[in-house]
DNA sequence: TATGAATGAGTATTCATTCAT
DNA sequence: AATGAATGAATACTCATTCAT
């Protein structure tokens, strides 16, 4: 199926281009004619792929997600304790953030536009439900707060986005040991 | 001095329906056009209070980061220690976002946007310094972790943009108590 | 191959139409949006056969001064003696003038304009180099004053753009025997 | 009366700032407001002076043309024969186009543009009377060819345009005796 | 006389999208 | 499946002009 193969690099081309062009000039500087130009295509070809722009963008971020999410849960193994769960999946969302900060980047910069679908927003969430349940196995335990995992992933999760942005960075460099204390204050934040 | 009080009250009108245009459908929907006309004002006369559309803009963003950390370093007393001083600044915040949802919602969707001027941006964080010398001396006195401010602010600070965010809110309600307890996953995570 | 016929249908649809807005209403009076009513295409049309405006009157003008100096050589015979030949081109030049007003009167107008770019100014005086040929071979053969080719066009060529303009003509009538009353004003200016 | 006297500077400035404007960017680029910032004067300004944009470039049209024409017969002595004359009168326009350069290039300009009104046009034509005057004298005289005072202007005046042009000027540089060859060439057109 | 503020209509250009091929 | 050409509507911004003071 060589002809579906071909189809297949042109979407994942129009994505990538999308991707670098929102996360270097935002929503409106990824215009449709740039995007497509970028991805080596003709504009008409988009909507092959992709029902209009909202729906490119929505796809984008599902994808990305999906590949965060992919990593966070990499080589979990459930047997363990839940702290050293915890800290394993905190550790793989960092590292994602920091070898992949095109990705990083974007999604940070859906975590508060208007320019994503309410319901698209949702759907990405849903990804992280594996860590909502380590995080009530934590409660039932009695080793995390029982509070709302709201503001569990606020005060453990959401901070990694600020941290691990290419502004903040060059001002707060993380090394190894960086990371740790910041994983400290994290995990602090949350136990019991 | 009537004359100067109508120039303000079209100024005030234009950052006012830019803010309002950006919350609802990003930079990008708040088009001059718009911004013009929700502020019932001719396009041209937009050029009259700012130079172009990244100062209306940047300008719109300083002035809302102002009354933001205004309000953050309201009634504060450095006479108190450390922590009081701390949580009436997290608890100064909170009101703010909560009370003028429209003014946080619009700072949280500058927090990862590149259509901030970066100068600006550095610029809006200094309104902040008074909280890291607040952290610096509970530094000094052995009671907040010896870590980057950018560490403190992203798990203390930075975690409400989420938490307070309109779209979380109908998730995550926030009553007295429930605010509370979220001030102290803020504070355990920094407390030594 | 009607594809790339119809393109370029569109392209000198696009010229013909400025080069009628440029001479009735001046480069301001030639705005885009008029320039693709009379042409009868949409504003965005133009940008598939036209960088921006500049280039609109950059490429319009160098194709009517290919068109003006292709007439202006046209049927010369090397062979004939020099003040044959300058006589033939003049008289091409005097035609080309009659016959296509417009495109007279818009090289007319480039001619002390700053709207064209400088470059493509010289580009366009280029074409005229033939006629500098034979001046220099007259002035070799001692018939022809030995000055600046410049001081040649001056007083011979550039002078038919006023003598042919719109505005003038209908004060001087140029009929047959008074074009060669004309001629020999030109000539005498430069014979020895 | 001072303020007369203030008042006729301004418009000074005013007709002086759109001289340098035009010549510089063209007439679309003299914009009244920016003719009015050049001028250090408010645009509002402006309309106590001229009814609008094309009296203001009618009127600077006139003005320049006078004094053109009151440099060109500076001195004449109508005693004198006519070819002396003549030469007076074209030497002296040599001089104005080449000691006010900006005047020049306005009036080359103005030449070819439809963006000067017929009228205004032909009213400063009049200015040239005089020279009309000289040159019938001449054909009644026998000395200059029996043609249409057009056919000596556009031989003889119009060319100087060209010559003294501040884009040709650099590749043809004109002393004094290139000058005086430069007149001959215009006297040898017209002389019988 | 002089102005700063204001504006509706206009500027060049780009947009997301469609369509014939 | 893929495209180049095409477009109406929108974009940020400027224009000549007016008016209350």
């Amino acid at each position: 199926m060589p002809k579906l193969q071909k189809s297949k690099d042109k979407k994942e081309a129009l994505l990538y281009a999308t991707l670098n062009l929102v996360n270097s000039s935002g929503f409106q500087g990824a215009s449709m004619s740039k995007v497509a130009k970028v991805a080596n295509v003709s504009p008409a070809t988009i909507y092959l792929y992709f029902e209009n722009k909202q729906d490119l963008i929505n796809q984008l971020y599902l994808k990305v997600k999906k590949e965060f999410s992919e990593r966070a849960f990499h080589g979990i193994d459930v047997a363990e304790p839940v702290k050293r769960i915890f800290e394993q999946i905190w550790f793989n969302i960092a590292s994602f953030k920091m070898e992949h900060p095109e990705e990083g980047s974007f999604l940070a910069q859906c975590d508060n536009t208007p320019m994503l679908d309410p319901e698209i927003r949702e759907q990405g969430l849903l990804y992280l439900d594996p860590l909502l349940a380590i995080w009530k196995r934590g409660q039932e335990e009695g080793i995390i707060k029982p509070v709302s995992p709201y503001v569990l992933y606020a005060f453990t999760i959401y901070p990694m986005a600020f941290l691990l942005n290419e502004e903040v960075r060059p001002h707060c460099p993380l090394n190894k040991e960086k990371l740790s204390e910041a994983f400290k204050v994290a995990w602090d934040s949350i136990k019991v």
